[in-house]
DNA sequence: GCCGCCAATGTAAAGGCTTACATAGGAGCG
DNA sequence: CGCTCCTATGTAAGCCTTTACATTGGCGGC
């Protein structure tokens, strides 16, 4: 019941190949003050044997894991799958190891992420998976956290995509396309993301006089759910001409909702979604939404948070990315073009 | 630029409760041994300096990692995501923590499966991303490996999901639906899942005593890939009246390659998928297709990658998962309803 | 009142690696 | 020819835990 097989080791090679550990070490990492041919001897002995380094032995030593950790709700939604992706890539451009911790259906996330400490040398945390106060425990324990698509927290980095001012522009993109109704759905109670883009779909009204509607639509960030949000808000006497998801999923459910009520779109409803997911483009009618650079988030993050860990004490960085609003057809453009005022952000 | 900040360790605790090291270490984890009054006391001092186990410590005195790493291409399609989540989710459970590798967009998977190797107990890897040499050497060099989504390799664990068998049915069922034309799009080249689909969409035209086409078209699973394989396909003279897609992606494509064509949806073409994503069933019209247990594929990598590691000398296990065919009306079918025959596998 | 035993705790070793410091041996120079 | 210095390599300490083994002190039994 221990080890299934003894792996190799340093003093393995040591052995096969006639030198010290230190040479071993010197030879396979160091790179310095290892005679040519030694270093040849010991690469092949090293290679004959099978010899892995044992990561553990090494972060023990180097007072370093080098791996960080990712804690995110789930990976159905592809913002949150294209995000990782982005720390995984730079994660690993640094050298660095990604552990990932889903805190969807878990009891509570404290634990996971307390685990999740002795393991890695910081922490990227999206949104409101875990409450503030573990935030604060985490700094007080030293571990270097980035906080994701999360509104500013005293004292710790945060990296962002713009919202309300996208949001803002689009709204105001549909009210020029004459709209006076637009519905908001979105759940922006748990989604800070979310919350920012109904502020700037309010600012909109107000820029144009209008009142707009007094609150958002509560919704999940999913299909099903955006599908019964927009059938009961479409079916209503007083319907929407147009309805702005706060996701590219709530969109599919709302123009599913629209179909079922026998609504051309865009003609009876306009629907915008939000996040350009691949298929986007390939709605019918094509959905204009706005691209959030998914990749760059998880990339800011993670080299962010390499710097922290490296010991940067440099002040809080509160990064914001430009997002992109991707003009399709079914807010009542035309073409796939971009309309005339510069509406993107 | 040592350690940013001096974690506390467990000397800290012990002399902060004024007690050996093994104290602490037994009132934290043992649980053997110690006087209830003392236990208090040092869990106490833990929480007071913020004490965190340090894993690559643990790691090595235990001669066990507590984690394992899971290789894929990248996240982008639903399917590795789900995966994935269930590998985390089984994972967790067991007490292990999980290391990403994604191969996608690198230079070559061998680096990063080796480095991989150093920080965990096991790996699971799926389909082709890495070639069969590094499987051998991973096996050579005593890390246990599971492998998702790939045919059988000599004395490797194997965890699938059935595809031949339900790619016959689906195909039969558009056989009977009285299409004589049947079109395959899809990578039979680099997805071993995918040449098992093409296998049984053959299987089902002999048995119809049909000929049926001579290869399969080849498209990348992507939407974009498969709108210009549909395109061609369907704007041909002798075009095809079924489009059989290998994933759920080529079918979101095939959708908007006959919108432009102005075929009507089923009537002028049938169109299936695979994977039934989320957003399948808000396809216009809803898209028949096949599930697979995401979930329980990568749990089930995960707990057998987990006997493994522990020790466990059996015979390689094949593990072949049932999947279900979704039909909707994409093809054909007027209701979301299952169809006469028992044509699910 | 002494011995033995047990519960509670302490001491120290081991796990695999990196690296500061020690050593050896050869080259270069006077 | 001997001394110095530098290069290649070795020795050993230390990173933080867990745990086998040692120690201590109190209590029951004779």
């Amino acid at each position: 019941m221990r080890a299934h097989r003894n792996r190799p080791t340093i003093y393995t090679v040591a052995r096969h190949a006639g030198v010290s550990i230190a040479t071993v070490s010197r030879a396979l990492s160091g790179g310095s003050r290892v005679r040519e041919e030694t270093e040849r001897r010991v690469v092949e002995s090293s290679l004959k044997v099978g010899y892995r380094p044992n990561g553990a032995a090494r972060a023990l030593q180097r007072l370093r894991h080098g791996s960080i950790g990712v804690v995110f709700p789930n990976l159905s939604r592809p913002y949150y799958a294209g995000v990782l992706m982005g720390v995984e890539e730079a994660a690993n451009r640094l050298g660095l190891s990604v552990l990932i911790a889903g805190t969807q259906g878990r009891p509570g996330p404290e634990q996971l992420v307390l685990d999740l400490t002795s393991k890695v040398d910081g922490l990227v945390v999206f949104g409101r998976t875990v409450p503030d106060e573990m935030i604060a425990e985490l700094r007080r324990q030293g571990t270097p956290t980035v906080l994701l698509a999360r509104p500013r927290v005293d004292g710790e980095d945060t990296v962002r995509s713009e919202n309300r001012e996208a949001a803002r522009a689009l709204a105001a993109h549909l009210l020029e396309h004459g709209h006076k109704s637009i519905g908001f759905i979105g759940d922006t109670h748990s989604s800070p993301d979310c919350a920012e883009r109904w502020s700037g779909f309010l600012a909109a009204h107000q820029e144009a006089g209008l009142a707009g509607p007094a609150w958002p639509e509560l919704s999940a960030l999913l299909e099903a759910e955006g599908y019964q949000v927009a059938l009961r808000l479409l079916g209503a006497d007083n319907r929407p001409t147009a309805l702005f998801c706060a996701n590219d999923d709530i969109a599919t459910g709302a123009y599913a909702a629209a179909r079922e009520l026998k609504l051309r779109l865009p003609g009876d409803v306009a629907i915008t979604g939000w996040d350009d997911v691949p298929t986007a483009r390939y709605f019918s009618p094509p959905l204009t939404t706005v691209r959030q650079p998914l990749a760059e988030l998880g990339a800011r993050a993670a080299e962010l948070l390499q710097a922290r860990v490296e010991g940067d004490e440099s002040e809080p960085v509160n990064a914001l990315l430009p997002t992109e609003i991707v003009f399709r057809a079914s807010c009542g453009c035309r073409s796939r073009r971009r309309p005339r005022g510069g509406a993107s952000s």
